[in-house]
DNA sequence: ATGTTATCTTTACACCGTAAAGATATGGTT
DNA sequence: AACCATATCTTTACGGTGTAAAGATAACAT
C-alpha cells in the first residue's frame, strides 16, 4: 500500500531536466559510460536483470499475490508496461523467475552434497539443506512449485528445474549403487526417487503452509521444525534411500 | 470465456416481466412455493448453497486463478455483488468451498478406513483414497492446501481441517497401537504423523503439479501414478508407520 | 548523416475485488 | 389491514490488474 500513485513520475522527472536520479547509479560497465552521467537515461541499460530483482524483492517482502507486473515495474522505477517487453507477459516474467530460483536451489543442494562423507550423512545434508532452502526463501520455492503460472516450455526454466530432478536422480543412483539412465526407469528405482522428493517435498509445503504449526505446538518445548525433519528421516532413512 | 458480458440481464429481463425463468426451478421446499411460480424471482431462497456448488463447478473448470466472484454470480446466474453478501469477500468464499473440500474428503477417508481389516491394507487403503480425492477433485485439493487465501479463523473450516487431521493422527495412533493425546505428542508420534502426512501429501502435489509426468513416461509401458504410489508405499510401509 | 531497430512510455480497454447506495421481498408488530 | 425493520439482491462507482497498440527516445549500423 506504499507508494500509493506515481503515474507518469519519472517521465515528468526527466522532462523537467531534474538533477535528481530516480534510477541512477546502475552498473552498465559495457559501452557508453559517460553518455549523460548523473540524470537518469531513457534506456535503462540493464533493466532485464533489475527487474528481475526487483521482483524477487516484491515476491519475498509481499508474497505472491503481491507479484503483480506493475507492482515490479514501480519496484524498479519504470513505467507498468516495460516488463512486457522483456519478458512478454506476467507468465514469462514468473517463469523467468522461477529459473532464478532453480538455479539457486541447485547451487545450495550441491554444496550440501559435497559436503558430507558418509551416505546417510549425505543423504540427511541433502533434505536439511532442501528444507533450509525453503524456509530461506519461501516465496521463491512457492513460485517454483505450487503455481501452475509457469511456462516449462521456457528454455531457461526447463534446463534449470531438469537440472533439479537430476540432482535428486543421481543422489538416489549413488545410494542404490547404480547408475540411473536418462531414458528409462525402473519402477524400484522410480518408487525411491518418489519417496524421497515426496517426503522432503511434502514436508516442506506442509510447513510453508503452517500445515505444522499444531503439531510443533504440542511437542516437547524447545522442539523445532528441524528436529522434527531429523526424526522423521532417521527412522525412513537406512530403512530406503531417501537421497 | 463463453457468456462473454450479460450486465443488467436478469434485472432487465424481470422488469420486461419476460415470462422465461432465468434461475427457475430451484428447491425453494421451505416457505412461499407458490408465491410466484416460473418467473425467476428477486430472492433467490437458497442462493448461498448455489453460489457454493456454482464456485465448485468453476473451479472445477476453470482452474484456481478463474475462481473469481463475479465468475461465480455469473455461473449461479446473479449479480456480480451477491457474493459479497454471503460471503464477505473472495476469501470467505473460498474459504467456505475448503471446508466443503475438507468435509468431502473427511467422509472419502472414514469410508477407506472402514473398508479394509489387515493393518497393512488399511493403510495402503487410505493412502490410495487419498490420492485418488486429489486427482478427482483436483481445484479442491489445491483450494485446501495450496493456497493462502484461507481463512482458517472461520470455524466452519477450521473444524473441517482439525477432523482432518485428527483422522490422520487417529490412524497413525492405531498402527503405533497407542492412544493419541490432543495435547501432547511424543517425538515419535510427530514424527510418524509427519512422514506419514509429507510422503503422502508430497506425492500428491507433485502429482498434481506435473512434477511426476517424466517419471512415469520413463517407466516400463502401462505403469500409472497408482502403481507408482503402490511401489513407493510398500518399502515404506512394514518398516514404518503410514497411516 | 540517415534510416533501422531496440527500448521504454503513454494511452486504452476489459476484468477483477470491494464499497456504497438503491430496489425488492420477507416477516413481525401494531 | 397497514406499516416498518430487516434480509436479500442489484446498480453504480472506484482503484488495481494484465495486456495490446501506438508514440517517443536512444543506440546502432550503414
Amino acid at each position: 500500500m506504499a507508494r500509493k500513485a506515481t503515474p507518469a513520475r519519472t517521465r515528468a522527472v526527466r522532462a523537467a531536466k531534474a538533477t535528481v536520479p530516480a534510477r541512477g547509479e546502475r552498473k552498465r560497465g559495457g559501452p557508453r559510460a559517460a553518455a549523460a552521467s548523473e540524470n537518469t537515461p531513457y534506456h535503462h541499460g540493464a533493466l532485464r536483470d533489475a527487474l528481475l530483482q526487483a521482483a524477487e524483492r516484491v515476491l519475498e517482502r509481499d508474497g505472491l499475490s503481491g507479484l503483480t507486473l506493475r507492482a515490479v515495474a514501480r519496484e524498479a522505477g519504470v513505467s507498468h508496461a516495460a516488463p512486457t517487453h522483456h519478458f512478454g507477459d506476467l507468465t514469462g516474467l514468473v517463469s523467468e523467475l522461477a529459473a532464478i530460483g532453480f538455479r539457486q536451489f541447485n547451487a545450495a543442494m550441491a554444496a550440501a552434497g559435497a559436503s558430507a562423507t558418509a551416505p546417510l550423512e549425505k543423504a540427511m545434508a541433502r533434505a536439511r539443506t532442501y528444507v533450509a532452502y525453503a524456509q530461506a526463501h519461501p516465496g521463491m520455492y512457492g513460485l517454483m512449485f505450487r503455481t501452475e503460472r509457469l511456462d516449462m516450455s521456457r528454455p531457461s526454466l526447463c534446463e534449470a528445474a531438469n537440472a533439479s530432478f537430476a540432482g535428486l536422480a543421481g543422489a538416489i543412483g549413488a545410494s542404490r549403487q547404480e547408475q540411473i539412465s536418462e531414458q528409462a526407469l525402473s519402477l524400484g528405482q522410480a518408487a525411491d526417487i518418489a519417496r524421497a522428493w515426496s517426503l522432503v517435498h511434502g514436508f516442506t509445503m506442509l510447513l510453508l503452509d503452517g500445515r505444522l504449526t499444531d503439531i510443533l505446538h504440542r511437542l516437547p518445548k524447545g522442539t523445532d521444525a528441524g528436529m522434527l525433519l531429523d526424526a522423521m528421516l532417521k527412522r525412513a532413512i537406512g530403512q530406503v534411500p531417501v537421497a
